[in-house]
DNA sequence: AGATAATTTGACCGATTAGTCAAGAGTGTG
DNA sequence: CACACTCTTGACTAATCGGTCAAATTATCT
């Protein structure tokens, strides 16, 4: 029972960043959503600051584990696999966007807390694509070419898209850019 | 001297939501640096979304047509003015981003006025791209293609390009970004 | 069981938030 | 000069913010 009342904040926290931003994310509404009393929550964690950035840190490692860290244990087909998983759009919340875009954009100028902890997240999403990209040429599924600035690029654009649809309202969006993003990677296919 | 204080309001209005999110943006803040009253404030504007939503709505559109209503006046040379304007760093703010992207992140999915705004601005900004690809076009500078999309795709890549400069704090990855979308926008030329 | 430590409860705090308002100053017009 | 209108001043409000704390409860260990 020791884990739930912390993982219960990490989770309520996590939601409430995500649709309301740092700022915006009233800690007495994450107590009410998690069902837990503020003096217990400074039981756990020093300050919101604090718990906010656990949970971001804790819930995008997982997510990226699960997601990246799968293609990653794979013997082959690392580009196709790759580009299903940008082509899932059912795992996105476009009206709410990428939680690590909206607190880049957010914080990283405000706080140098946040700044150093989303650029070791971006870095890490950032890394394990150019893993990817380096596994698909090493079993020659792919040509040779500057892994560390095509993962960039990738990044950049995915993140983009992601924008782009949260703005218009419209998932078309995303796909349509994704879809360019896409062909532009097959030409690097063997 | 009447229009003095409204214009202080936007343009103090419009660094400090630029700075701190709409959210964080304090009125007391904005209304030291413009200078003026709290009650003269509200002589101008209804509320601070009000007062915010004119400042950005203002400021970006000047903006937008100082830097791409330019181009659409030119007779020819669209997409070499175009990429130099990609090219140009100078006038970006990597540490704060893009002030359209961070309050689209924002605030879009959080107050309907604002998603309104947003959608807008963020049309006009691809707008006027796709009409600078279109006369490229028009003039046989560039191939035929579909200029709606490709103008989504370099606006996606562009705001990814400025996240991921944000987020590392290294311009360099902005620049990096786009020389690939130029490069594959070379790929369009006559 | 009894002592000790971990956890929970919820009232309370000062600071800050956007917004209100009545009174006064400034300006132009008859 | 006087009336009317625009604009400015700054004190005030109610609500909300993150954070504190001491007492009560529950769990753990000897």
């Amino acid at each position: 029972m020791k884990e739930t009342t912390r993982q219960k904040l990490i989770d309520a926290t996590f939601e409430a960043v995500f649709s309301h931003g740092y700022q915006g994310a009233a800690l007495a509404d994450i107590l009410k959503n998690a069902n837990v009393h503020k003096g217990s929550m400074y039981h756990y964690f020093g300050s919101k600051k604090e718990m906010a950035l656990a949970a971001i840190q804790e819930r995008v490692s997982a997510r990226n584990l699960e997601k990246y860290g799968k293609i990653l244990e794979l013997k082959s087909g690392y580009l196709e696999e790759f580009i299903k998983t940008l082509k899932d759009t059912e795992v996105r919340d476009f009206r709410r966007g990428c939680p690590i875009a909206n607190l880049i954009q957010e914080m990283s100028n405000l706080d140098e807390d946040f700044d150093h902890t989303m650029k070791s997240i971006y870095e890490e999403f950032r890394d394990y694509i150019q893993r990817i990209l380096q596994k698909a040429i090493d079993v020659k599924e792919m040509k040779e070419c500057d892994t560390e600035k095509l993962a960039l690029f990738i990044v950049s654009t995915v993140e983009g898209a992601i924008l782009s649809a949260k703005a218009s309202g419209d998932v078309k969006d995303y796909e349509d850019t994704v879809d360019i993003l896409i062909s532009m990677l097959w030409q690097y296919k063997i």
